[in-house]
RNA sequence: GUGAGCGUAGCCAAGGGGUCCAAGGCGCCUGACUGUGGCUCAGGAGAUCGUGGGUUCGAAUCCCACCGCUCACCCCA
């Protein structure tokens, strides 16, 4: 369609049909999150530059390349949000919130900017539901953050989602995993593809997810970073286990789980639709003890995930998951003949004064047309007047399911409005 | 950034050189003896056939370029 303008590439308009979806995504977190003890936290959409560069890591992919950057009138780099942690780290910093109880538990709901080639479930501008709990080290938050990932995924009625858990140790130990991996795959250096060669000294980690063939053979026979872990990390890695086999939650260690950030340290972990789809992953998190430190805080622990909110509708579609539809008016005001418009608009203005949902019926059709228009919007109820209604004060108020119909007095109809609430 | 597929009305879609100033369906609007919907019937509005160039007497149909969309890789929610 050649058109003047369309939406950018990458991003989407979220129509009036859709938004069910989304509402229904939405009351869930925040239910849940009111009844874990999270706050809602609302942070720009854009952040001095720096704070992401310093957090998500400089030879990352998103600082790389994938990162909305502007300078400003002032000459200051401006970064539009490409992901969700790292202001929510700053706005704990800049609000004193150490002095608050910890850990201080934070949810948001925010649209997240990335510079990249569009696909299914992948959007340059997509919507993440995330929460965060910061201040507090020990492994019950970790457990407490995945049992709220797994539980608005469970009560969003999403079927055949695994849980998966890793750890991936910390500054102490990691390091000298590392070596250990890339000794190994630098054995077998011939077998790896183009991609493996280059993770090898920018990314290491993420050799172990790679999806070719011959790469997956020799990532099953590399070392795995949880027999690697320093006594600290290894103490915490079996607190949380035991903590989330304490809370029955149907977790698998996924030893290949790796997150593409700088910033996580011990506990990662990821949620995934069964179906393999490119990109499947509907939520994901982790731990990330550096993260304040490294943007001029005092070491300070955190933990938290985000969830894709396109993913989550992607699936609930596909599952065919009922969702309850958008309240919408159970009265249309419908007039017949010209001379009622005026009484058509005042009943509809009184209605919606005494707290209930009235549409106008549009002006200049048809009785006939009206109650077409009735039908198609699916109200309950027609309220037609009439020269007949009007002069003798009343409304017809038609049952649009059952097709029946009485003339009530106006005044009589406004009042049951008003004790039907 | 790389690779593949696709672009005909709001949506689905036929047509693959002349009979196409483009079929059909959904949706939208109107009407069926001028106050009554959901079914049916009739009518109507809505398309620079993605854009530009080329081939040809003639192009929605063939060729080229560009743009856009989709999917996959990379990476991630």
């Amino acid at each position: 369609m050649a058109m003047q303008h369309r939406a950018p590439r990458g991003t989407a308009d979220i129509l009036p049909s859709d938004q069910k979806y989304w509402r229904y995504i939405e009351g869930k977190a925040r239910d849940l999150s009111r009844r874990f003890g999270y706050s809602r936290l609302d942070t720009p959409v854009f952040e001095d530059s720096g704070l992401f560069v310093r957090s998500v890591g400089e030879g990352t992919d998103i600082v790389e390349k994938e990162m909305y950057t502007f300078l400003d009138r002032g000459g200051d780099s401006n970064t539009l949000r490409p992901e969700g942690t790292a202001p929510v780290c700053r706005a704990y910093l800049e609000h004193g919130m150490q002095n608050l109880p910890q850990p201080v538990r934070m949810y948001y709901f925010c649209p997240v900017f990335r510079y990249e080639r569009p696909q299914a479930g992948r959007y340059r501008e997509h919507h993440q539901f995330g929460v965060e709990a910061l201040g507090v080290g020990d492994p019950s938050v970790d457990a407490e953050v995945v049992e709220l990932a797994w539980s608005l995924v469970s009560s969003l009625g999403l079927a055949d989602t695994s849980l998966m858990v890793n750890s991936i140790g910390d500054r102490e130990c990691r390091p000298a995993y590392i070596d250990k991996l890339k000794e190994h795959y630098t054995r077998s250096k011939g077998q790896l593809c183009r991609d493996c060669l280059d993770r090898l000294d920018r990314n290491p980690l993420r050799l172990l997810d790679c999806k070719q063939a011959s790469c997956q053979g020799l990532g099953m026979e590399a070392p795995r970073s949880v027999d690697h872990l320093c006594e600290g990390c290894q103490d915490h890695w079996d607190s949380f286990q035991r903590y989330l086999d304490t809370m029955g939650l149907p977790y698998r260690i996924d030893h290949h789980l790796v997150r593409g950030l700088d910033y996580y340290t011990r506990t990662v972990f990821e949620i995934q639709p069964k179906e393999e789809g490119g990109q499947s992953t509907i939520l994901g998190g982790g731990r990330y003890d550096g993260l304040i430190e490294q943007i001029g805080g005092k070491p300070t622990p955190g933990i938290g995930f985000a969830t894709g909110m396109e993913r989550l509708v992607l699936n609930l579609k596909r599952q065919e998951v009922p969702v309850p539809d958008e309240p919408s008016p159970d009265y249309m005001v419908i007039s017949a003949g010209d001379g009622a418009r005026d009484a058509a608009l005042d009943l509809a203005a009184r209605m919606r004064r005494s707290g209930a949902g009235a549409i106008l019926s549009t002006a200049g059709r048809a009785l006939r047309g009206q109650l077409r228009q009735a039908n198609a919007l699916g109200v309950r109820y027609a309220l037609i007047l009439g020269d007949d209604e009007i002069s003798r004060g009343e409304v017809t108020v038609r049952d649009m399911s059952s097709s029946e119909q009485e003339a009530v007095s106006v005044d009589s109809f406004l009042e049951k409005l008003d004790e039907g609430r």
